[in-house]
DNA sequence: ATAATATCGAACAAAGTGTTTGCTAACAAA
DNA sequence: TTTGTTAGCAAACACTTTGTTCGATATTAT
């Protein structure tokens, strides 16, 4: 790719992100992100359609990193819900959003946070339904599985939402033990 | 009140909320629902401040009447997670977002659905911190009332957002099942 | 070196915002 | 029924934002 396209690219999200960390998602305007960016509104329009775009664009980039890595780590370990370490990957996923230098917690800090969560919720929604569920206690109960799922999922993004609420005054492994002995009863 | 300010004040809600079922919330202009309401520009900003200022008196409107007629119904019976009957009053709320002559589900189901979920959540929030979790088996675990609190709202809200996405094919009494089916274990 | 293309600034129409002004009609209270 | 008050209205306003077009310039890959 050409190397002028990805510079502008990397400034534009540079730009979002800073921008996203002083001032909500609905307040902000295209010529903000321009100023910021240093670029051309030409240029803007030549990269992203509309503004959500760009959101779309960096939440994928975002998000698609934590469960990429995740998902490898999971192929070579177990990290079944059932039948692995389901505090190994959780500890995992919220050490990967702190340590990021992809300043993930910064963006969902933000006053804009609740945006990014309905994307990282639909990316947990996909990891679960795709491998931690085999075999729940709860099919016995008639409980639907996709209910399970979106249970975890919701509780889990609640979770961070309450983390980020408590300036993550809690550590990646207390949290897990939390989420854990709230969830693990129902799997 | 004058019987205008009445009269308009419901010509904005009914527009705002018959829009709110067709387009997006972000993509609504003030003009549109200046239009859809038949009034005069001026009028709207007599009565509302901006969009937002609207959304949240609606919601408002809506969630308080749901919230305080299921207070009142505590008063009187035992609606305590711990020691009555959680699943008349989770019903009970259930029913009352499907029965409402406010169309409450019209509007969730929308495409800004999210946008109430999040004021639906802060009221949750503020009633279970009032009334339902006196002694929960969790404290002993360590676990903090207020995390506590945040999963039951996160795993309810999530739960109404499912119901929505399977177009509300389950009965309340069912749901209510589910629900306490995956939360009973944790408090 | 050359052909392709990413970026730029300037300008543009179109749409939306929030406010002011002067007028009219509806209202509550006497 | 009269009277003073208030809500609603249309028109006009300056202003911001949006998304596009244009030709010119600089950078890139080959």
């Amino acid at each position: 790719m050409d190397r002028r396209q990805q510079k502008t690219r990397n400034a534009i999200f540079q730009a979002f992100g800073a921008l996203l960390a002083e001032k909500n998602y609905s307040k902000m305007t295209v010529q903000n992100i321009i100023d910021k960016a240093n670029i051309g509104r030409t240029t803007f329009y030549a990269h992203f359609q509309t503004k959500d775009d760009l959101l779309k664009e960096m939440c994928v980039d975002l998000f698609s990193h934590v469960f990429s890595e995740t998902l490898n780590i999971e192929k070579t370990h177990d990290f079944s819900m059932k039948t692995g370490n389901p505090r190994a990957i959780i500890t995992h996923i919220l050490y990967h959003m702190l340590d990021s230098n992809k300043n993930i917690m910064g963006i969902l800090t933000s006053e804009s946070g609740e945006l990014f969560l309905t994307f990282f919720r639909q990316y947990l929604n996909k990891l679960l339904a795709a491998r931690i569920l085999e075999g729940s206690d709860m099919s016995d109960k008639g409980i639907p599985e996709d209910f399970l799922i979106n249970h975890i999922s919701s509780s889990f993004v609640g979770m961070v939402q309450w983390w980020i609420k408590n300036s993550l005054k809690q550590s990646p492994e207390l949290l897990s033990d939390y989420f854990l002995s709230v969830i693990a009863p129902a799997v």
